[in-house]
DNA sequence: CACCTATGTGTACAGTTGTTCACTAATGTG
DNA sequence: CACATTAGTGAACAACTGTACACATAGGTG
């Protein structure tokens, strides 16, 4: 009762999220937090975390979600910040780097949940690679830079881009925030990864299948 | 005193990293395993546990290196199958599969480890990986495919092949172990990305850089 | 205004955790 | 064969865990 904060509804809720992401941030493992070590951390009463979550697995279920409402912001930026076709590659890594530093918590927590332990973070977290390699498949169909590929080869590639750019980001999170000799040197190998792809995607039916 | 077993050496210490890697083979995240659950899961007392290592960590660490070993065993039955070039990928591929079928939990233990939260296994997973690449490009080499590429832009092939075939692993672990369509359709997939990868490789110079 | 519901609090409890300690049995080396 | 070392045991501890319950308050609805 000491000093009982009047507070909108569902404030805990959002303390709740962080304090977690902030957990995952400070090098903690998901799987490892326990209920009451987030509620600590969020400056709240452990019984408070059942009027927002079943458990830590709903939680981090409802972190997925908001996860993909970043994806979307970065996506959104990358398509109005694509001048020209041929500087597309370096735009859209150097976008990616810089909400991945911007988002570093979420996306630490992104890259756990692919090999977490609950099967539905997992899921959900695949979900949203898929989305955001659809999209990227729209946006090159639409740009018509791979009139010559199939939908499914089309497809296939985007897919490739996609796990090539997660996996990046490891690399990425795996490095201190201020080491810009670091960044630099995963910016160069992430775009040179994807040129890469792009120049097999250009040859594809040349070749096989 | 009980019954007292007159073991060789260093029993208790495999039974407690194969204790870890049954709990993770259950889909335990690693990172969420204690001393008292591994112990118990290994039929041994709590303190035995310290006779071995000193923390959860270190055991992670020596299972790195155990994981060293699965993938030496793995390279080599892929270069005793290597019969002809133009089959290189599909067989490839193949052998892997199978390997992180018939190891399962080693394999889990090394997607988790990726993104874990103890930087040293993480950093021990990685350079796994970086050797993994450097073997394959000298194979390459060998086999004088890849004649027209210089041996950075070989790295980073060899590069992004470990890494697509490292994220396919995390699809494989996802499916049940007996699910062979979906098993099948992993593989048809990973075969393509490689595909795709060295259509890439093949005509890199022609293009940029 | 009265009331209901959603949200937050405090206390409590039984079970589990990591780690220490003193003890004992087996092993291999001289 | 004696002896030092290594490996395993069991009891104990304080700290922490998830969860349940009864209670208090705020905000919105009638």
């Amino acid at each position: 009762m000491a000093e009982r904060q009047r507070r909108k509804p569902g404030e805990t809720r959002e303390k709740l999220m962080s304090a977690a992401l902030t957990l995952v941030g400070k090098g903690r493992h998901f799987a490892s937090l326990g209920i009451r070590e987030v509620t600590r951390q969020a400056g709240v009463v452990p019984t408070s975390f059942y009027r927002h979550f079943r458990n830590m697995d709903d939680l981090g279920l409802q972190l997925v979600d908001e996860l993909g409402l970043v994806l979307r912001r970065m996506m959104r930026e990358a398509r109005e910040h694509v001048s020209q076709a041929d500087k597309l590659i370096e735009e859209s890594v150097d976008i990616f780097i810089s909400h991945a530093q911007a988002n570093r918590s979420f996306f630490l927590f992104m890259a756990q949940g692919l090999a977490g332990e609950s099967r539905a973070v997992q899921e959900g977290i695949r979900s949203e690679m898929r989305f955001f390699a659809s999209e990227l498949a729209n946006d090159l169909r639409r740009l018509r830079l791979v009139d010559h590929l199939s939908d499914s080869d089309l497809d296939m590639t985007c897919d490739l881009v996609v796990r090539s750019v997660a996996f990046s980001l490891t690399d990425l999170l795996g490095v201190s925030a201020g080491d810009d000799y670091q960044i630099d040197q995963i910016r160069k190998r992430t775009i040179r990864f994807l040129q890469l792809i792009f120049v097999g995607a250009a040859n594809w039916n040349s070749v096989s299948q």
